[in-house]
DNA sequence: TTGTAAGCGTTATCAG
DNA sequence: CTGATAACGCTTACAA
């Protein structure tokens, strides 16, 4: 086994000393042209890496970005994440992930973790246990200790930090108005609990949409359910009876899951889609292109949502302490990916 | 901004040395009660937490896994995240997940950027472009200098370290033997070209399923594709074509994305499943889930793998240096999961 | 029982 | 131009 080289090992075997070592790979022009040659070469030949601890500790700055997330297995947080990763990687910093599974002693644990020495910042969506609970002394915790903090997605409220965010409501209401313009008139939402943020913003979404045409919204034609993160089958039921129920020409909803358990529902029932009944669903992922029919999507851009909180965070790491205090909230654009569970907007 | 605590600080407060505090924190016995005792309330009080980065140096151990994939946006890999996430954590370990994109380069300078100091050793799946060039130089320097591998998924040979697969062989062969039994006589398979392992032993499982049965088997009912990890236009076209030519009552693939590409052609021709064609795929996700029909599919326990690798690297990193120098490899099994693609077993 | 000092691998300051 | 020294935060012989 090949122990790693060192400074002190390259000091050693060149007969110079450590400091020496240092500036000459640094180019300080402080050494002597011969020596630095010399001494490049040797460790170019040795192929020497500085210690990233090391560098960590004397400089104070770890130049790793901490990710704390509910879940992986959701193919939005993984486009974040690459989003994250590609910002972060050209900024030439690292990236830790680390999962809360939605559960609150595990994200506390896991950003205390982290905050001992081994990222600069965070970049997290919290986990829904901890919007229950209201309890965010975790995230004052770091960023009173000048760690900044970005949040997206599922953010909260009166936390010091900057706050990436879905146009959740605005998204909604283009995937309803969408709906409306090619005909539909009772148009349904199958939607989650409002402690849920984007659950009551993409509510609000259909219900915006619904006034701008002076459509009445009704009670029974939304359907709030407790998970959003998977369907259940509780869920799956609850879905069941609200289509079969209920006399709808549309259905909304604010995620795929959802809308594949509707569309297999609305199938069943010998219904066509969308001549009969038309789909669409807040993000757009695997399921939504591949489904048949494949599924008009909410596309919610995970990829730029990344690579903004990654750019934001980076901002406030790199900015000198001085003019700080200023905290920000940027919306992240949603397109309308129209495929085949819609019909042609009607032209006037 | 409230500055960490450090030994030094509690020290300075207290009015001892760092040592003694550092020892009456680790309960040392050779400091008194009383003083240990007011050292931890003052810790507890103030909340002290060592840093993660000073204990990494000292001890030339990071406690850390670094893990790379070609991508993330891919249902088995986070499922093997997972997994490598919940055995890390209750065995005390973190977790750094790095991206290679399937690029050689960037495999290649993640390593060593977690190498120099960041983690004590490596789980990785190495990427496409890395098998074709078969360089696996800097696999074998971590290695040399004395960080632990193990590779998963996507592996190759000559390389010292542990591996966990998935038995892809095995795997298909259930998969193909099970659209045997169930009737299907001219089955097809849609995989990749061979220099991809899984792609390799998964055909390979297919025609041992059709030896089984003392089928035929016929290269025209063998579909290579050369990208495995997502579904180009061209390899669209490439199905469509496939199974329109070829007279098939049994469809096998590799991946879902080809299944429901293949699930979407055959409905199209207006054939139905599974009474004219069954369809069974590799990789129990999402699309298989949710697809309707829903895919009958050889499920890998992603899981499961991801929690045996970080096992074995652990393992591998506890054990004391001399007895070492012994690689083995673990196989996963899979199984299948009937879902409606398929029909029933035929019963004799 | 407590404190001093060395060391993990670096860099920055200052002296030679 | 080169090298000793201190420091980052921590642990641990060893000394007091």
């Amino acid at each position: 086994m090949k122990r790693k080289l060192t400074l002190k090992s390259i000091a050693k075997e060149l007969g110079v000393s450590i400091s020496t070592v240092s500036k000459a790979l640094r180019d300080s022009p402080e050494i002597s042209e011969e020596t630095r040659e010399k001494i490049k070469a040797y460790a170019k030949l040795y192929n020497y890496k500085p210690n990233n601890i090391a560098l960590s500790l004397k400089n104070r700055k770890t130049n790793t970005i901490g990710v704390i997330i509910p879940q992986i297995v959701h193919h939005f947080f993984t486009t974040v994440i690459q989003g994250i990763e590609h910002e972060a990687r050209e900024k030439n910093y690292n990236v830790i992930i680390c999962l809360s599974n939605n559960d609150f002693d595990k994200e506390v644990l896991n950003m205390e973790l982290l905050a001992n020495g081994s990222t600069d910042g965070f970049i997290l969506s919290v986990s829904k246990e901890t919007m229950l609970k209201e309890d965010y002394h975790h995230l004052n915790e770091v960023i009173e200790q000048g760690m900044p903090v970005v949040m997206f997605d599922r953010v909260v409220e009166g936390i010091k930090c900057d706050r990436v965010l879905i146009d959740d409501k605005e998204g909604a209401k283009k995937g309803v108005t969408h709906m409306i313009r090619s005909g539909c008139r009772k148009i349904g939402i199958i939607t989650s609990e409002d402690y849920v943020s984007v659950g009551r913003l993409r509510t609000e979404g259909y219900l915006d949409a619904l006034d701008d045409f002076g459509i009445e919204p009704d009670d029974k034609r939304i359907l709030k359910l407790d998970n959003i993160d998977d369907l259940s089958d509780k869920s799956k039921k609850r879905i069941e009876a609200f289509i079969i129920k209920n006399d709808l020409d549309g259905v909304f909803t604010v995620n795929e899951l959802f809308a594949v358990h509707a569309s297999r529902v609305i199938s069943g029932l010998g219904k066509k889609i969308p001549e009969d009944i038309s789909l669409v669903c807040f993000t757009d992922g695997q399921l939504s292109e591949h489904a048949v029919p494949s599924l008009t999507a909410v596309s919610q851009h995970g990829e730029e949502m990344g690579r903004k909180a990654a750019a934001m965070l980076i901002d406030k790491l790199e900015r000198p302490e001085d003019e700080e205090e200023e905290y920000s909230t940027a919306y992240i654009d949603t397109s309308l990916v129209e495929r085949e569970s819609t019909k042609e907007v009607i032209k006037r």
